[in-house]
DNA sequence: GCGCTCTACTAGCGCGCTCTAGGCGAGTAC
DNA sequence: GTACTCGCCTAGAGCGCGCTAGTAGAGCGC
């Protein structure tokens, strides 16, 4: 009856089996008016028996609509993962199906779009793109498309983004504060944001009148950037050098990498040296002391997210925007009064 | 010409505007015989210009198989972001194409995979599920569907292991060959493969005669369990325990996570205490001293899970297959000397 | 002339679904 | 009676593609 082969069940299937029409079956599936109770049930109940679940292709297809989003990003990123959670919850309330594809080594960032653009999303959102704004423009132009977390002016696409600038000096004048004067920061190379905050920490070194000990070392947002960058300083300090009094990490990965390479070493964090990351991702919480970061509000990120995208979808004129969200630094246990300071 | 919306051009536009039919431009894009060089040329090139696309739906419709992969994952697990690198590369060279689904708070397993179900993928990888054996059983009859780090015995499903007692053996060996008598275990909960290592601990315990230093830590493969099982270690020895001389953890994470704890309170490792991984992840080679772990391959998990897959494909009637692999014992960093026995 | 093969191409059905246009019977209004 | 509505249901076109069967024309042998 049932054995011959996995040949999935289709709506004729249901239709033949329940005694009625395959758009009566059509009609049931998608919870429309006109159908009576009873009718409804029977061809629920059959369906049921026989396995039956909609084609989504054909669905599509036929629609011309898919109410799918598909999401790019990265797949060793944990802030994206945080991202992640966000952009699932909004798209199930406001209807969509999501779709995922990871950039790794090897697929790249085009790739990881064409598969989504094929498998007829409506929208991409991308997490942390670092194509070129002109590859962006080009993408929205094609399509509706999002960029996360990283600014793209001119760029026919939405974009929501922290104001980095405002995150970063938050955190520097935090440090100030507490005494601290050689403060160098780990950028992120040409990650999203990265830019912008490499800027904002320039800037609010001069305001600070530290331009003197203004030092950015190159990095890229992962754990590894922040392990070289910690043994880069340490074998500075063992040759004569002295170390930071603080430390502004391009995101807590690379905070995260910092700490390791510096607790292994001895270096006592906060007395010895303050560190300070940014995303707030899982990370941040779960250690012991916590990490003082800057706090990006994943799931608040990727509600505007998906909704820049839904309501693209909904009007296709709509000039594109930009959602800048207020980062708030939340002070934990890595950053603490400047050795100096304290000492005297 | 091109502003009337952002309609999608199909295969009849570039047929027009090629001089063909659409059955050459069919025959073009998927690459078949049938096409003088020189019209194959001009199609792609209209194409290009017009920005067609072909649309998957359409396309999995018409030809009967989606020649797609559906990958069930969990966000946070770096384990997975390893595995997903290696699938990725697998299904590609198989002409396979890949859609990605995650579990994450509020989306459980089954939301996953229904989506990709309905998105018409030929099959499942499940990374990492903790779904009851009668659940994956009964998906695998209804599709084709491997596990992947999780023993299923007696379901209908392909799965991909390492031999996780050989793996835990290993280590057990070697930190009791390095003279360690309170070794503790911080275990999985129900997480994919804990049980096998939870097993494997205790039958290893016995085996070097220390049934009564057994002690397993609940708990569940995340950083937060490790900081925990620390935390608990730490307080139990400031009310005037002995910390244990090693610790197995239930994965990297959650090593990683009591690593952080010890640390922090000054336990430093692998002196006063040594502490053993599992799975070897991007996050162990990262540390500096690096972490003593118990490697899986995720490149080759991930090829035997593809394979499986696509061969299960080719031929329904296969019986359910288990690719059990070697893990092997990487000694870095993390475990040393136990402290009596380099004591004394 | 015929039949044959080979290459380059096309007509048109069907994949499983959505959706518009309409049918049918019963009720309601006048 | 006609005219209209309303609830429940169906016929059938079409979504964009793949693919089978077939055609047109060139070349070649006899």
């Amino acid at each position: 009856m049932d054995v011959s082969g996995k040949q999935r069940p289709t709506m004729a299937d249901v239709a033949e089996k329940a005694g009625v029409s395959r758009a009566l079956v059509s009609i049931v599936f998608r919870d429309q008016p006109g159908a009576s109770q009873e009718t409804r049930e029977r061809v629920l109940r059959v369906a049921d028996e026989i396995g039956y679940r909609p084609d989504n292709a054909a669905r599509l297809l036929a629609r011309g609509r898919s109410r799918t989003l598909g999401v790019m990003f990265t797949a060793h990123h944990t802030f994206h993962a945080d991202l992640l959670e966000g952009i699932y919850g909004e798209a199930e309330r406001l209807g969509y199906d999501v779709l995922l594809s990871a950039t790794a080594p090897g697929r790249g960032e085009s790739k990881a779009v064409e598969s989504l653009l094929g498998h007829r999303c409506e929208a991409v959102i991308l997490l942390g793109t670092d194509a070129a704004a002109a590859d962006l423009d080009a993408l929205g132009r094609r399509t509706v498309a999002v960029a996360v977390g990283r600014r793209v002016p001119g760029a026919r696409l939405d974009s929501v983004h922290s104001a980095e600038s405002k995150g970063i000096r938050q955190a520097m004048d935090h440090l100030v504060e507490l005494g601290h004067h050689r403060i160098v920061h780990i950028d992120g190379g040409r990650g999203p944001g990265s830019a912008e905050r490499r800027r904002a920490y320039r800037a609010a070194m001069r305001r600070a009148g530290l331009e003197s000990e203004l030092r950015v070392i190159p990095g890229d947002h992962t754990e590894l950037s922040g392990i070289e960058a910690g043994r880069l300083l340490l074998a500075e300090r063992d040759s004569g050098g002295r170390l930071p009094t603080a430390v502004l990490a391009g995101n807590d990965r690379c905070a995260m990498g910092l700490l390791l390479a510096l607790t292994r070493a001895g270096v006592e964090v906060p007395r010895d040296m303050s560190v300070v990351g940014y995303d707030d991702s899982h990370l941040s919480h779960l250690m012991p002391i916590g990490l003082t970061t800057v706090r990006q509000d994943a799931v608040l990120m990727a509600e505007h997210a998906v909704r820049f995208a839904v309501e693209r979808l909904d009007d296709e004129e709509l000039e594109p925007r930009e959602a800048v969200l207020e980062p708030k630094l939340v002070v934990r246990g890595t950053s603490g009064p400047a050795p100096e300071a304290a000492a005297g």
